[in-house]
RNA sequence: GCGAAUGUGGCGGAAUUGGUAGACGCGCCAGGCUUAGGACCUGGUGGGGCAACCCGUGCGAGUUCGAGUCUCGCCGUUCGCACCA
């Protein structure tokens, strides 16, 4: 062994020994449990981020440790590689999708090797080959068949300048971001799933995935959103014409508080009304033009207009007036809702601004109401008051009447309302998976068959900006129906990405497969274990997988699970101080923290550029992003200082759930902390090869560090396999390193216990930082890998010990310790407690009331 | 706005079931060593006080023998909000 830490020859070595031994490649085994572990699939943006390196390293740990375990652990990886970022490239270098996607593929997957993580690359695939899209073809149609996939028109954001559909995140301030045009809503036709067809189920199935995050189950049913209410129709007649307006609300107790009705700006009555009103049309393609993104549309101005038309209340039969609203959605409910401005705070702030009625009809505990300004116990539930014959009548009781009476009437009923909608996948972009339609002019929109697919989206186009380049491809728009023969246009929208992503989960078992999407070998593998990857995917893509999931199982595709991911773990994001100047034009210029140099001066930190000396202002620790230039390559940090303190400083520095802060320093005391061990264990091999250990001839120093070494090695292994707190596991640790480094060497029996304190420490690490441990298993006497070697157990004697120190409160303040024999009972400990003299200065004076005594931890004295 | 988290020394964090607040690391201070290294080693380091002790987990109340942990109210920060992935 030599007595340099070199990280760069190590980790080399290690990856080598893995590379040719196959370490981790693996086949379907039914002898031998199963253990699929699962990290999210990177976007190929172009280089690894230290969030990336934070999944993987998660993941990574957790299948070495299961591996260890005497788990077949499967570690698959690929690419979520069609998506906007890569036509955005494509515009700015004149290079086609399909090159820059491949050359990001290229060099991301070097750097993930040089990372070291135990990954079987003879699964990898990439969402954006063929032989993967396919079968997102292939589904696409078979839910067609069954109905699940169906059309319809949807809204989207229209640039009216590029002629082409914007992603939210395309629309600044409500200008397109290349044209600065003002965006416009549009209603196109698209395709949609029927997610909420199983809403219910992916609702109550939440409560038996005890695997998954508390705030992931919440956040999931909150969206899903179940409410029970009832459906209130309004009768009208407005122009000779009568109809209904329906609005759903889970406060029927609250009808006879009703001053007004409010509609989306999209509402058919809305639209009628708009017919001969130039001032409500006007108002109506203001909401049209206003926010799509529900956040956006929350935040705005209430804003309403009237319509001039009024509805009759269903039951006392007033009009009541009718109301534009730009807070209104269309896609929630029927698009309307009942004002009851006393008891919601929305329509009491909207009532206030417009003038209408505030008529409070519930009492809450006889507290006095008064329209001046909304208290926020006004919305809670309470009993009927000033509403005729529901007066003094409950929350519930008031429901239930008021929705009989409605029924009687045949204007509503009780209803469950879900804040889920369908899922839109269509998308009017260039690189993603083609969706198999043919259009037909006589026979409509014509599903591909079969055995014409893929559709393969043509790779060399490049996109320029005004809409899909799909639309200008002769070849790829030239087709004929297969229901007719005649020419016919193939559809240009592509799939939305959360499609691709939403099973490739199960691809892993079979990616070589090229006859069918799934095989048998899902049976062995599914559900995947462990999934990681980042809370902010705590919604979309994790539901979005459960309904695809099911509805696998529904084509009868998958058996024998409906949940993709029995254990969720959510990790947190990277941040990393941001340094801006703003220059002359008000511009904010971001630089890179590796060029800023930070330094204390007059007790103030001060940072400066160091390419001109100037100084720069700190936007604080935020999240690392290239649009703040904070991010730090991770293959800099690989480079200078290896692999392993990349994995043992994200490891170390946060627990994986919360969110972790960049630190150069800390960075610098996880290389540390690896090469003392590294000097450790090369100073006791040095001295030649430890004696056996004889556990019966211990002194009692030998005995403690022995205790130490069992203890860290049980919990290492609760920390890693069951908390996933490896902040805390790595910190053990190093503690047992520290004891280690005051255990003097002077017996072979000394020696003897070092050795194995090192080994529990070598072995324990070995999961966060592999190539080092392989190097110091070797050099602690092994010929084997201990990437083969089983996890060892804790020896139960090892932890025994003869007394115990107890602390001594009294009313509850720390005042003494004790030291009692490990089974002592409670007469003795207590004895022991009102003996010691500390503890009888403090209930000097004072007459013992109370004596609690929590065995082998504390004794509080009550005065 | 709605939903979900979160708040502890100079900094990152620990305290797992209501039971010693500040483990471990960074930084800083003092000393040592020197083959001057990306050094390394030893000791110290929440605040106040000479001390005995007192104070201390965002703020304000409460439950309890005992609260960082539980309850209620407020404040700040972060994530998500359906076409970024």
């Amino acid at each position: 062994m030599q007595e340099r830490y070199e990280p760069a020859a190590i980790e080399a070595e290690a990856q080598r020994y893995w590379d040719e031994h196959r370490s981790f490649e693996v086949t379907e085994d039914p002898s031998r449990e199963k253990y699929y572990c699962l990290s999210m699939f990177p976007y190929p943006s172009g280089r690894l981020h230290m969030g990336h390196v934070r999944n993987y390293t998660i993941g990574d740990v957790v299948a070495r440790f299961m591996r260890m375990q005497g788990r077949n652990v499967l570690q698959p990886m690929g690419w979520d590689s069609f998506g906007l970022p890569a036509e955005n490239a494509a515009m700015a270098n004149g290079v086609p999708p399909a090159k820059w996607t491949l050359d990001n593929i290229a060099t991301m997957k070097s750097q993930l090797k040089a990372l070291g993580f135990a990954i079987d690359w003879s699964r990898e695939l990439a969402t954006c080959r063929p032989e993967y899209y396919r079968w997102n073809q292939w589904l696409f149609l078979r839910m067609l068949e069954k109905g699940i996939a169906y059309q319809k028109t949807g809204i989207v954001n229209w640039d009216p300048v590029d002629k082409t559909v914007l992603a939210n995140e395309q629309v600044i301030d409500g200008r397109g971001w290349r044209t600065g045009a003002l965006v416009e809503r549009r209603e196109i036709p698209m395709y949609y799933l029927k997610i909420t067809d199983f809403a219910e189920d992916l609702l109550e199935a939440l409560a038996h995935l005890p695997g998954w995050p508390e705030r992931v189950r919440a956040m999931q049913a909150n969206w899903i959103g179940k409410s029970e209410g009832v459906r209130i129709g309004f009768p009208y007649e407005i122009d000779g014409v009568r109809g209904v307006l329906h609005a759903f609300t889970t406060r029927a107790d609250t009808v006879m508080g009703v001053t007004f009705c409010a509609v989306a700006a999209e509402h058919p009555l809305a639209t009628h009304a708009a017919a001969g009103n130039a001032e409500l049309a006007a108002f109506i393609e203001e909401c049209k033009r206003g926010p799509t993104i529900e956040a956006e549309i929350a935040t705005q101005e209430k804003k309403g207009m009237a319509t001039g038309l009024s509805v009759r209340h269903p039951l006392t039969g007033e009009d009541v007036p009718l109301w534009v609203g730009n807070y209104v959605l269309m896609s929630y409910g029927e698009g309307a809702v009942m004002g009851v401005p006393a008891h919601d705070e929305r329509d009491f702030e909207f009532a206030k601004k417009y003038g209408l009625a505030v008529k409070p009809v519930i009492d809450v505990d006889g507290r006095p109401y008064s329209t001046e300004a909304w208290q926020s116990w006004y919305g809670e539930h309470g009993r009927c008051v000033n509403s005729g014959k529901y007066d003094g009548l409950d929350f519930q009781a008031a429901v239930d009447a008021v929705s009989a009476d409605l029924e009687r009437l045949k204007l509503g009923e009780k209803r469950i309302t879900w804040r889920l909608r369908d899922w839109g996948i269509s998308r009017q972009r260039y690189w993603g998976c083609p969706i198999p339609i043919i259009h037909c002019e006589a026979c409509g929109a014509v599903p591909v068959p079969d055995d014409q697919l893929p559709v393969v989206l043509p790779e060399n186009l490049v996109p320029d900006g005004s809409g899909n380049p799909l639309l200008k491809d002769a070849a790829f728009l030239a087709c004929t129906c297969p229901r007719c023969g005649r020419a016919a246009r193939r559809e240009t929208d592509t799939m939305d990405t959360f499609v691709d992503s939403s099973w490739y989960f199960l691809r892993y078992a079979c990616s070589d497969n090229q006859r069918s999407a799934v095989d048998e070998r899902v049976r062995y593998w599914l559900p995947v274990d462990q999934y990681i990857g980042g809370i902010e995917h705590a919604i979309l893509h994790l539901l979005y997988s459960r309904f695809w999931t099911r509805v696998m199982g529904e084509l009868g595709l998958i058996v024998g699970f409906k949940e993709p991911f029995t254990h969720l773990f959510t990790q947190g994001m990277v941040l990393n101080e941001a340094f801006f100047r703003k220059t002359e034009t008000g511009r904010i210029e971001y630089f890179n923290p590796a060029d800023v140099d930070v330094s204390v001066r007059d007790g103030r930190r001060v940072a400066v550029l160091r390419k001109d000396g100037g100084v720069v202002e700190s936007a604080g620790v935020i999240t690392m992003s290239k649009s703040k230039n904070n991010g730090v390559d991770p293959q800099v940090l690989v480079d200078e200082l290896g692999a392993d303190t990349a994995r043992l400083f994200t490891m170390f520095a946060a627990p994986p759930e919360q969110t972790l802060e960049w630190s150069d320093e800390g960075v610098q005391g996880a290389f540390r902390f690896i090469k003392r061990l590294w000097k450790a264990v090369y100073e006791h091999v040095s001295a030649g090869a430890a004696a056996p250990l004889d556990k019966a001839r211990l002194s009692e120093a030998q005995r403690s560090i022995r205790r130490q070494a069992h203890h860290t090695l049980g919990k290492v292994t609760d920390d890693i396999g069951r908390r996933r707190t490896f902040n805390t596991a790595i910190a053990a640790v190093m503690e047992l390193l520290n004891a280690l480094s005051k255990f003097p060497q002077q017996t072979p029996l000394d020696r003897g216990v070092m050795q194995e304190a090192l080994e529990i420490a070598v072995i324990s690490l070995s999961p966060i930082v592999p190539h080092v441990t392989h190097a110091l298993w070797r050099g602690l006497g092994h010929s084997t890998a201990l990437i083969d070697e089983p996890w060892p157990s804790v020896d139960a004697a090892a932890l025994e010990q003869s007394s115990v120190q107890m602390v001594v409160q009294v009313n509850g303040k720390l005042r003494s310790h004790i030291t009692v024999s490990a089974g002592a009972d409670e007469e003795v400990v207590r004895k022991a407690a009102l003996a010691d003299a500390h503890v009888q200065k403090f209930i000097a004076g004072g007459t013992v009331r109370k004596l609690i005594v929590v065995p082998g931890k504390l004794v509080n004295v009550v005065v």
